[in-house]
DNA sequence: TTGCCTTTGAAGAAG
DNA sequence: CTTCTTCAAAGGCAA
């Protein structure tokens, strides 16, 4: 990402961003503060907000160097994985994210995954218990974004060594072989010729870390087909565990027709954390598809993890290290403001990741619709804030807020606890988007109440563009210029977006026009918008009730 | 045992 | 074309 090219280096375009984080940066000191000062209020535990918030380098070099030491049980892969991760990244951007490459990557090869899956083939029940001293399996670092992806490594053929990899990369966008980024070339990229036939695997790069697929794995999916080879060496089995000699091109249908089990196939049945002893009939039936019901034999495919999800994957073990939290819930509504809090860069490696994330899901299953998951879950119960009226919603989700908040205090950072709900999309990354952000911000705290209602109507959606627009991932490579709305295509390459990255040369609704000019498109388009809610603060209220509407 | 809660983003469905 | 709904992860909690 040319964008972050220099760090502070940023270019064209970088002022205004970096102004804005600074704005961010002081608001979120300014938060600090309040929370230091709620801190007084609550117990000990406070004390982690700051660096929860600040990310101070020291204190996350500290855990990491505690935690190694009670690896013996980690608590879950992941969780340690994405400390380390995070460590790793501060260490490399000495605490601020300035390169958006993804440096990390050769580290990558550490062998010392030890993947508690892998070793135990599960999770220890404990494991999930033992928040309170998250342990690290591995004291090794790990790129943050690296753990975030495995799954499909079951395409690759085990039989490769990871060193094979293939020198060129396919474009997403362009669909030319490029040379790969100095990040995306892992010595383990892997590819086999034959599997994925010439489409390198997008997220390869990320893989190799993985311990922990990004998608849940079907239990046959933990299981390994090569026993030895999961059992073994950690990496290997990062590797070639879930690479399958089979698979040879992605099945038509969502159906892994190869039978073999992807991270992201679980079949409802047996959908269950990984390393759970059942053996899945999926698994074992390696063999072609069994002849059962489909839907009973269906394996279920997940989703592709958005960038949300997989930012999430990578901080949620960090947040809880750093928080006596340990409700999902809770943790959630942290991530989701740090989320807003984070960089266009860092935003953008996740959009990304997300990207390719997609891509690969699509390359994989080219039959799976999103829809076929539909129905699988069972339901949500939302709904009733549909027939809440605004008034009952907002009580709701004052509730709710009193019920988290408190947490957040603790823990939450930056950009609020004050806020308390408000997780005001907007402060950070409207901030980003516009000078006025300051003020905007600013207006945000004047006005918590927004935030109350946000959660309701998802007020986001209100500003968003169409929809399509940032996303369609896939399309994203082609360009997607089919956006009726009146977008202007903005290479934010020349503020130094990634070249790499689709999200910046998406176009921007016109409605956000004005913000493109400063702010990132698409994926940030909520940001812009949530900036011009900074703008209009005077009307912050209409945007409360549009949801209820 | 099951679903809820919570977050953002993507995608599909519905209007 | 816009809006709404569902699902993705995750783990404590409630029923």
């Amino acid at each position: 990402m040319p964008q972050l090219n220099g760090g502070g280096g940023d270019d064209l375009g970088a002022n205004d961003e970096m102004i804005s984080f600074k704005d961010e940066g002081e608001q979120e000191e300014k938060i600090s503060e309040n929370v230091s000062a709620e801190r007084d209020l609550d117990d000990v535990k406070s004390s982690l907000v700051n660096e929860s918030e600040n990310n101070s380098s020291s204190s996350d070099s500290e855990q990491a160097e505690r935690r190694p030491q009670t690896r013996a049980h980690s608590e879950s892969y992941e969780k340690t994985r994405d400390y380390f991760s995070e460590a790793l990244r501060r260490q490399q951007d000495g605490g601020f994210f300035k390169s958006p490459h993804y440096p990390g990557y050769p580290f990558l090869m550490i062998p010392d995954l030890t993947n508690p899956y892998l070793s135990n083939g599960s999770l220890s029940p404990t494991a999930r218990t033992s928040n309170k001293v998250p342990v690290v399996q591995h004291g090794h670092h790990v790129h943050p974004l690296t753990p975030l992806i495995t799954y499909s490594n079951e395409h690759f053929s085990p039989g490769t060594p990871p060193s094979h990899l293939s020198p060129e990369i396919l474009d997403p966008k362009t669909g030319i072989p490029r040379t790969p980024h100095p990040s995306e070339l892992s010595p383990y990229y892997p590819l086999s010729p034959g599997a994925v036939g010439s489409i390198a695997h997008p997220l390869s790069w990320f893989m190799q870390q993985q311990g922990q697929p990004m998608y849940s794995i079907p239990p046959g999916g933990f299981r390994h087909p090569y026993p030895a080879l999961a059992m073994n060496a950690s990496m290997s089995s990062l590797v070639s565990s879930r690479f399958s000699p089979h698979m040879v091109t992605p099945p038509p249908h969502s159906l892994h027709q190869t039978g073999i089990p992807h991270p992201a196939i679980v079949s409802p049945a047996i959908k269950q954390e990984p390393g759970s002893d059942n053996i899945s009939p999926s698994m074992h039936a390696k063999s072609p598809v069994p002849p059962k019901k489909e839907e009973d034999k269906k394996p279920h495919i997940k989703k592709p993890l958005n960038a949300f999800m997989l930012y999430m994957k990578e901080m949620r073990a960090k947040v809880v290290a750093e928080c006596t939290l340990k409700e999902s819930a809770a943790i959630n509504q942290i991530l989701g403001r740090r989320w807003h809090s984070l960089s266009r860069e860092e935003q953008a490696k996740y959009y990304e990741l997300a990207r390719k994330e997609r891509q690969l899901h699509s390359q994989l299953y080219p039959g799976w619709s999103a829809r076929d998951n539909y129905g699988k879950r069972k339901k949500r119960k939302r709904d009733n804030k549909a027939d809440s009226k605004p008034e009952d919603f907002s009580i709701r989700n004052k509730k709710q807020c009193v019920q988290y908040l408190p947490s957040e205090k603790m823990c939450d950072s930056p950009a609020s606890s004050h806020g308390s709900m408000l997780d005001s999309p907007a402060t950070p990354s409207a901030a980003l988007a516009s000078p006025a952000a300051p003020a905007a911000t600013h207006s945000e705290q004047a006005q918590p109440l927004s935030l109350t209602t946000k959660p309701e109507g998802r007020m986001h959606h209100h500003f968003s563009l169409p929809g399509k627009a940032s996303g369609s991932s896939s399309s994203s490579s082609s360009s997607s210029s089919s956006s009726s709305q009146p977008t202007i295509s903005v290479p934010l390459a020349s503020s130094g977006s990634h070249p790499s990255t689709p999200i910046l040369t998406r176009p921007i609704p016109f409605t956000s026009l004005h913000h493109s000019m400063l702010s990132p498109p698409s994926p940030f388009h909520q940001a812009a918008l949530h900036s011009h809610h900074a703008l209009f603060q005077s009307q912050p209220l209409s945007l409360v009730t549009k949801p209820t509407e």
